[in-house]
DNA sequence: GTCTATACGTCGATAGAC
DNA sequence: GTCTATCGACGTATAGAC
């Protein structure tokens, strides 16, 4: 079942690049498959459908947000599990490829509202904002658990000073959203 | 020049709506023209481009935006200032019809990039974190900054309590917002 | 496992009649 | 100011040869 070349994967790599860049709904399968000198025919032959290469590339990181959360399921309503549970979100951000996955889902919000894949991580973002928040169910608690994600992500673009090292955007994201979970009550 | 019927305002108001649900790339003019039971043609009439019909509804927007950094230019970079900036954003963006303007933008960002009318915005967003977070220069001003704007933004989405009344999240969100731009320094 | 060839729909946009 | 008719390009997807 696995072809030799890599095909797919690098069909993978180059279709989360353009996604990203232009868009999905911008982006067609002729250019991703010009890009790799095939045909249009042989994206086919690896996937389903344009959607289903979205898919591919949500499956690993729905992963590691169901286990983030279910984590978190188990552990006490208090600051320190907030902290930790941040932390180890902005790890699974920042860890290996996933930054451009990161990447892609801003830039998608829209056409993700109608793929299946977009629908799963909306809804995976709300129940870890929850779980940020669990023990507070104010509206402000929410708000500022939302926030802290925001922090995390939008370290990558908000901070636009010249020689910011990965390590230190992740510090200084880490740094506000503590500020924020913080002033959320422990349950 | 102008027609009586106010067709072109008609125009706006349903494509803003449809661009805002589906995304622009989604909606293509024939289903505006059919909800408007005219032919593509007639919206040619009106619009030079789809892009266009665009730029008609965000210039109201940019216009109010430059007002704003205009005036935080000419204040002293102080909480006071900063405070009062945020404040005034926020107002703009509850005020009449600009909610649908808003959320047109956050539902669009990807399609926007391309669009002139986005850059214009994208550009204005950013003035107006660098305003808000002028005197200090550091990474973690520049994201607060910008996540006091996400703030307001997000009261929209993130709070999920029912029974929330808007002029509520709008309190919630700058009260948010305030604790932020309070770690920022003055200059 | 990858190709050629093609079906068939829809897109944004234009020309020109009324 | 709105219409009909049409353009050329491009979209996703499939059939079937190699």
């Amino acid at each position: 079942m696995r072809e030799s070349t890599g095909t797919r994967e690098r069909i993978k790599a180059v279709a989360l690049e353009l996604f990203t860049e232009q868009g999905y709904e911008k982006t067609s399968l002729r250019e991703i498959a010009e890009r790799l000198n095939v045909t249009k025919a042989a994206l086919y032959y690896h996937f389903k459908s344009k959607d289903e290469i979205v898919s591919s590339f949500v499956e690993d990181r729905l992963d590691r947000m169901d286990a983030l959360i279910a984590w978190a399921d188990e552990q006490p309503s208090t600051l320190a599990t907030r902290r930790e549970l941040i932390a180890r979100y902005a790890d699974s951000m920042f860890a290996t490829e996933q930054p451009s996955v990161m990447r892609f889902f801003e830039q998608n919000q829209t056409a993700l509202k109608s793929l299946a894949a977009g629908q799963q991580m909306r809804d995976r973002m709300f129940r870890l904002a929850d779980a940020l928040a669990r023990g507070d169910e104010s509206p402000a608690a929410q708000l500022r658990a939302a926030l802290s994600l925001f922090a995390v992500h939008s370290s990558w673009f908000a901070i636009r000073a010249p020689r910011v090292t990965d390590e230190e955007r992740r510090k200084i994201a880490l740094d506000v959203a503590d500020e924020l979970l913080a002033r959320i009550a422990d349950g």
